[in-house]
DNA sequence: TTACCTAACATTGTCTACAGAAGGCAATGT
DNA sequence: ACATTGCCTTCTGTAGACAATGTTAGGTAA
């Protein structure tokens, strides 16, 4: 058996990872300060601040702020910086149909025949959200639950679409974490589990159509309607979406 | 009636453009260098060199390198430089596969009622095919073809769809430059404008279907085949992928 | 002759400093 | 009292230099 080949291109017995590097470790604790809701929308992001809060030269974090505003999480103004990514219930329209089709796609191409290696990365994240789930962890469903879709999605082995499926779940996150409050009356934790095993077996199952039809379950919509009482929708696309859901 | 409003959020009758930053210009730059072939795929994209040539220093090319990487025309390795992105068969595989999707998915979202305004951007696109297919410029077909596309992929007015498109067109270039020299016997420039025209035709009736249909035609994969015969497939996806058109 | 070690070189990662632009504020004139 | 203009402060954009790491070539020993 071949010895691991890691990012060097180099074979190693035990793989450490490369250090991380100082735009690494910037990009990272901003997109926790954005999504964790520390960073408000629309606030302003000033470099020099920055700086002295994350310990960090302005170069690597200019670089940082460059992978954010590709992540879609900051919006650069030229020469008048940048600020955290204001979502209108139009961007969400746009976040939320893109998110259906990346992960449709990959279910297509998944779940036929499914490679045993990414399946446990499924189930490993699958087990990671009952662990919170069971410990009454709201705060880290959002989280748990991105990594649930994002290893689902991991199984088409299509690194591209893998990585469009997480840029659009930062977004996704950025919107829930606003609702966070507001989220009385939805779907209960234990539900949201149960709802994540039963799409997992169905993948396991090798039922494309079932996993679809999981996925395309309304109740993982509910947030939309919270969201669109403090967004009214500006644009007709958005206001058709909008409708429809409300049915 | 509104004056316009620059993306420096104000009002202007004469609407002056932000002045590019370097890192803009750099990444322009190295963009056209590597669709154009003056940068191979696999060679080393070394950042000291690069300052003398486009005559920028190294913390907004660093930055431009970062913009490139996100757009997967170049891959960088911890501490060891950046290197243009090899693209294997699977690569291959992917940008088309993704692609496909992404244009189905605009196309119904866009054809059905289509606003005039992004239909005149689409049509000045096909007006540049045609102008540069009648004049011979070979050289020039992927780029006109690429912002054909992409106006037609505008035409939904879902801007992150759009963006994710534009990535991914810029790595299909990228490949279909390397074959570029090869392209003989494939389809001809003019049989490539009158199948750009008819497109645009059947989004002006509004007939999604025969858009889909339009856009599916296998000649515009032949490519695929010619770019096999350098690179075998090296995933069973790949592998499959490359049967099912071989047909 | 080959394998390994060492040292010099090349290249990236990071920091500090400076120049230019944008926005706010105050002073002045109407 | 209000508008306008000029200055001042703050911030971004860019450059250049330093430090740390990886690479490679040359030398030495087995």
């Amino acid at each position: 058996m071949n010895a691991p080949v890691n990012a060097r291109g180099r074979r190693a017995n035990v793989m450490i990872g490369d250090p991380p590097s100082m735009t690494d470790l910037a990009a990272e604790a901003l997109r926790g300060m954005i999504l964790r809701g520390e960073l408000a929308q629309g606030e302003r992001v000033v470099e020099n601040q920055l700086t002295g809060t994350l310990g960090v030269s302005r170069p690597p974090l200019r670089e940082a702020l460059r992978i954010l505003q590709q992540e879609g999480l900051i919006e650069q103004l030229p020469r008048r910086g940048a600020v955290v990514r204001v979502l209108s219930l139009h961007d969400v329209y746009e976040i939320v149909t893109l998110r259906t089709t990346l992960e449709t796609m990959a279910v297509r191409l998944a779940v036929p025949g499914t490679d045993p290696a990414r399946l446990a990365r499924l189930r490993e994240a699958l087990e990671i959200w009952e662990a919170n789930a069971a410990a009454g962890r709201e705060d880290l469903s959002t989280e748990d639950s991105a990594r649930f879709h994002l290893a689902l999605v991991g199984l088409a082995g299509h690194s591209r679409l893998e990585e469009a499926y997480r840029a659009i779940g930062l977004q996704l996150r950025m919107c829930m974490q606003l609702n966070r409050n507001a989220r009385a009356g939805h779907e209960s934790l234990t539900d949201r589990a149960a709802r994540h095993r039963r799409m997992f077996e169905r993948v396991e199952s090798a039922d494309v159509e079932a996993v679809l039809a999981e996925l395309s379950d309304p109740a993982s919509l509910s947030f939309v309607l919270t969201y669109a009482q403090d967004h009214p929708p500006t644009t007709a696309q958005s206001q058709a979406w909008l409708a429809s859901l409300s049915q």
